[in-house]
DNA sequence: TGGATTTAATTTAGACCCTAAAATAAATAT
DNA sequence: ATATTTATTTTAGGGTCTAAATTAAATCCA
């Protein structure tokens, strides 16, 4: 006589098997069972149900005889054309768009070169409105509906309610994005950290699972963190990520772009190491506020060349960067730290340096187990995120009503 | 058919209705099913369990009659003499033992003075077992069983392995004192730093209930903190709790106990400000590396009474707090920070500076909603603390086996 | 004083979910 | 061809929960 059910066991166990065949593709009944820890008749029972619903199809037993004896194993997958999101990412003069299908995969990707830093919020929501209504029309020819749409920024976002506080690639704050797109296309908006979607994605790879309590540093034009606690990404007070690029080296040290002074940020930065250099160096020129890829690249190539003045700048960066590394140690504890970003460029040159910084500043006791590894920067990894971070959200409500 | 029930349901559900209890007092079946979210056939029946094994009574209906018409409640109980814990608190040149019930009240208390930093690992498991054996005996007089030991101690702990890695307290390092104690005792035996103890308790506490994520900073002879995320403490890799005190506030700054430089304890702890003020003032004399409390009490009403010299001193220590939090806010974005410890004597004295120096260090958007607050400190919270862990820890295998 | 009313606790009946074991299916090995 | 092996489905049964019905124990009120 139980109206609702408030045993919640079966949706949790068809939730886990959908993330498991997002995260690993086609997988075979039997293995689901194992890798959930549920047994094959509940797999049997669970795909049974998805595949009446459309999410998930039997992958034809052709090509895959992959071994010995028995009766072969019948692949299924999640179908792709069941449904699609949309990922925008919001950058420094830089609009990204990607489409990615119900596995996950990447569907479609655009790029679009904006002034972002001259735009009004109103600017801002025509040109989303735009450019996602374009893409939108474009899924919803091969995928049977849109469940979601993610807005990836850098900056500080306040996720539960959708606002935008403060983006380094626009001049105005509090912007309440998400709302606004969420009532003029009809589905789910998320406003996501854009550390936060690369370290979802990190945390899902090999050789970086059995790390629960992960660190994602991302160095770029800012500095931006994610904290992974037991795997999902930790979301404070007001619903933003985590500011390492924010946390002090130095009391009244130098200007960031912020407002205040002494930033981790303020020092190893894009714009930080870029404004240091060229005061002693020769540089190509262009807005040095906002040095563009080109203009790093050349300064991080006289660094490794061995300009002492380019090495020294590096250092003192690596030394902000490894003073605030020591405070998260100190505070977070983490298993293990990932450097990432466009900013992993110049890493070797400032590895050095926040290493001597780390050991100077803190005793080994504190520094435990911990290990910082960079990790080499893909440009769509934002974007895989977010779209990861969709789906996962959609799972649920896909289930239960339409 | 099922052997084992893969469904946790019923122990989940019986683990709320304790500690419900234990958080509450006595409680009807009516209102734990409302408090808990499951409907009262569920609570009569696992009150029942329960009431046979002997884990709760229920209250004779004589006085309560607080109002009107229908059936009286009948209020159920947890039975006091069901279990017990004992509580080692270990402090720098003190010892407490607290015993508590099974309903989590404190039983019996005691305070050892030992000179604790000339204690060798071999004299301080033999001064553990010595006392723990005699609370130990007279808590069996009264309670069923013992269900476990609780060591709380200041410093750097991994609580999985039971090893103290490094307190303020001892002289020596890496001690395996909880599988010493368990193996000498026979029941499970936690380590645990103290400020998690007292976060715990805090937490609890309905005037704190509604923060999720709340950071407590103990301020005392060192400096601790323990991070609670959703309400559970946060463990780190090690295990260990955030190292607050040894995040840093300025590079190469002054000496602290741990060996490095400029840390925040370096500035805001008990003997960094009587450090400090020795140079310049007339005190109590005594050994001013561990001041004692009238030592510090002597110093904070100089402070109060405004001496400048103390308020300088004061000062700089609130502006050390001050850049300490603000890489807190910066990292962690807490709902709460509670700042207590027996250091909250002089909070006074220091809030201004701390204040200032945030609002130096962070633009608003970064601070956010979160509210910094000090909190009375009580002598016997960490023990309470303790307790209460240790009860919780010790419920699932007392419903399972014996 | 005695029924009506109210509220608490227990009992009952049924739905859902899961699992182990049995049955079935579909291969390979000999 | 038959035995063996492995995957999937079916079957049977246990556990847990809830809504509804029932029982219990008060107060209200005439």
């Amino acid at each position: 006589m139980a109206s609702q059910p408030h045993d919640t066991s079966r949706h949790d166990n068809t939730l886990a098997v959908i993330r498991t065949l997002r995260e690993q593709g086609p997988v075979a009944r039997v293995d689901l069972g194992i890798l959930n820890g549920i047994s094959s008749a509940t797999v049997t029972s669970i795909s049974a149900e998805l595949l009446q619903q459309g999410l998930i199809t039997e992958l034809p037993p052709d090509m895959p005889r992959p071994s010995g004896r028995g009766r072969p194993k019948t692949l299924i997958q999640l179908a792709p054309e069941a449904a699609c999101v949309i990922c925008v990412k919001l950058s420094i003069n830089e609009l990204q768009l990607v489409v990615g299908d119900y596995s996950g995969q990447m569907q479609h990707s655009e790029h679009h070169g904006v002034a972002t830093l001259a735009l009004t919020p109103e600017d801002l929501v025509a040109l989303l409105e735009e450019k996602i209504a374009e893409v939108r029309s474009l899924a919803l020819a091969s995928h049977r509906r849109l469940v979601g749409i993610c807005l990836a920024v850098q900056g500080v976002v306040a996720s539960h309610s959708g606002t935008l506080i403060w983006s380094p690639a626009l001049s105005f704050r509090n912007a309440p994005l998400a709302p606004q797109l969420a009532e003029r296309f009809g589905c789910p908006v998320l406003l996501e950290n854009d550390a936060n979607c690369i370290a979802s994605v990190l945390a899902t790879q090999p050789a970086y699972a059995g790390y629960p309590n992960l660190a994602v540093v991302m160095l770029g034009y800012g500095i931006g963190m994610s904290l992974l606690i037991d795997g999902v990404p930790f979301l404070g007070a007001n619903g933003s990520a985590a500011e390492f690029g924010h946390s002090k080296y130095l009391p009244g040290g130098a200007p960031c772009a912020c407002g205040k002074r002494g930033c981790v940020e303020a020092y190893a930065s894009d714009y930080a190491l870029y404004r240091e250099a060229r005061e002693v160096l020769e540089l190509p020129a262009g807005d040095s506020a906002h040095p563009s890829e080109a203009q790093m690249q050349a300064l991080t190539q006289l660094a490794m060349q061995g300009n002492p003045d380019a090495q020294r700048i590096f250092a003192e960066a690596g030394r902000a960067l490894g003073y605030g590394m020591a405070n998260l140690l100190a505070l977070f504890n983490p298993d293990l730290v990932l450097v990432t970003g466009s900013g992993v460029r110049g890493y070797a040159a400032m590895q050095e340096a926040m290493q001597d910084a780390i050991d100077e500043a803190l005793v080994s006791e504190l520094i435990g187990p911990t290990r910082i590894v960079s990790c080499p920067w893909e440009r769509d990894m934002t974007c895989l995120g977010g779209i990861s971070i969709t789906l996962q959200a959609s799972d649920s409500p896909l289930l239960t009503g339409s």
